[in-house]
RNA sequence: GGGGGUGUGGCAGAGUGGUCUAAUGCACCAGACUGUAAAUCUGGCGGGCUUGCCCUUCGGUGGUUCAAAUCCAUCCGCCCCCA
């Protein structure tokens, strides 16, 4: 059955897990790094060299492709895949996050939803659950996302109890319209609930146990990596991964980081997806084994080493730090591709060896021997 | 030869007596970025330290003034127009 999430090894020193899901594009060997490709697109990389990547699954978002180029497009064109040529395992993202992120751009909340103000033309638009769910269903990726309330991390407990309740009431909705008309794509569909509560243990916990209520065919948690300290995230985490059913998916949402990533994944979390390298890849910043670097640092004028000694991506496999330093000053469009597209290889890669030292059960050495190279001070 | 203009921090360019270490942009240096409003944003960008002050800066020199990037004289450089 799409979206069944079925587990393969589970590690012996912790909650982590290695397992497969299930798609119609294709079955994801889980943990799993997840490219987020919002407008449809992974920012400045070719489809052929994602594949290159050993990327399964990108996202894609339904509020950006609801306003460009519209969901009768992307269904003229036989859905996202087709679309965008991807072929592969896709996931869309409700428009939920963008409660958050738009939340200074005249976006207004009610019971019902949500109207957003649009980012491009300032022209408002109402999304509701039952909206939200048909415009995933159009755009047809294999894995579709409730539509929740993704609050601040400094909200009061009252206002994230508040939120948090709303997110319920709008996850029934969700799976009763996903579930609506059986003619339509949710038969190849599958619909993940979103766990909210802020920072507040208590609501965390209802808030799971809630969405586990409704069943769903996969939990993601919401609502983290949005301000708070990593020790409030991972407490926060803790406190729930293991309340979730095994046999379910566990989908972190918007993390993370490489640290946050083994962090999570011992909490026992399978699913990642993070703008992260594509982002700072833009801006100028590496992810290697040997730490965080900034490429745009007058030290790697002329530095002909590679970005990462042991990273075997087209951009480690042909071009130098001087390049890439020469490329980002002058402000040349390449850099863009050659550094999102080592940095997602970088994630990419990160959790394949996650899961090789779950395979061969060594995860808690693997961990402590990527912090240890991660973190050395050159 | 005659007339006019102009010279400001790495560059461009404001400022035309005190609120000027001198706007703004670029360049430069560094930092941030976690379900993408992001090829973005923030900070720094003369020197010193006891971090509040001191010293040094607007072509050079000299002057007027309590006070000069700003006014005057002179020198130097550059530009334009007419012969």
């Amino acid at each position: 059955m799409y979206g069944s999430y079925h587990i393969k090894k589970k590690s012996s020193e912790c909650a982590a897990r290695l397992g497969t899901i299930y798609t119609a594009n294709g079955i994801i060997d889980t943990p799993v790094f997840m490219p987020v490709g919002t407008q449809g697109s992974v920012k400045g990389i070719p489809i052929e060299f994602l594949h290159e990547s050993g990327a399964k699954i990108i996202l894609a978002n339904s509020y950006h492709l609801y306003l460009r180029p519209g969901t009768e497009i992307i269904k003229k064109a036989g859905g996202i895949q087709k679309f965008n040529s991807w072929n592969k395992a896709m996931l869309t993202d409700s428009g939920g996050f963008q409660a958050f992120s738009l939340r200074n751009m005249g976006r207004k909340i009610n019971n019902d939803g949500i109207e957003f103000q649009s980012h491009i033309d300032g022209s408002k638009h109402f999304f509701s659950p039952e909206k939200s769910i048909q415009i995933q269903k159009d755009i047809g990726a294999d894995i579709i996302m409730c539509f929740d309330e993704c609050i601040p991390y400094n909200s009061d407990y009252q206002y994230a109890m508040k939120s948090m309740e709303l997110s319920l009431e709008w996850a029934k909705r969700c799976k009763k319209e996903f579930y609506r008309d059986s003619s339509s794509h949710s038969i190849t569909q599958s619909l993940f609930g979103i766990i909210q509560g802020s920072v507040y243990n208590d609501l965390r916990i209802k808030s799971t146990y809630e969405m586990l209520n409704i069943d769903f065919d996969g939990y993601a948690i919401g609502g983290l990596s949005v301000g708070e300290s990593k020790s409030c995230m991972y407490s926060v985490l803790s406190n729930i991964v293991h309340i979730i059913p095994e046999n379910k998916a566990r989908y972190l949402m918007g993390v993370g980081m490489p640290e946050d990533l083994w962090q999570c994944v011992e909490y026992g979390i399978d699913m990642f997806d993070c703008v992260i390298p594509t982002r700072n890849g833009r801006n100028g910043q590496a992810f290697t084994s040997l730490g965080k670097i900034n490429i745009k640092n007058m030290k790697f004028k002329d530095d002909f080493s590679k970005l990462d000694p042991y990273c075997n991506c087209r951009t480690c496999k042909r071009y130098s730090k001087a390049y890439l330093n020469h490329l980002v000053k002058t402000k040349e469009a390449l850099y863009l591709t050659l550094l999102s597209l080592h940095n997602v290889h970088f994630m990419i890669n990160l959790m394949s060896d996650i899961r090789k030292s779950l395979s061969s059960d060594t995860f808690l050495e693997s961990k402590r021997n990527f912090f240890k190279k991660y973190y050395a001070k050159n």
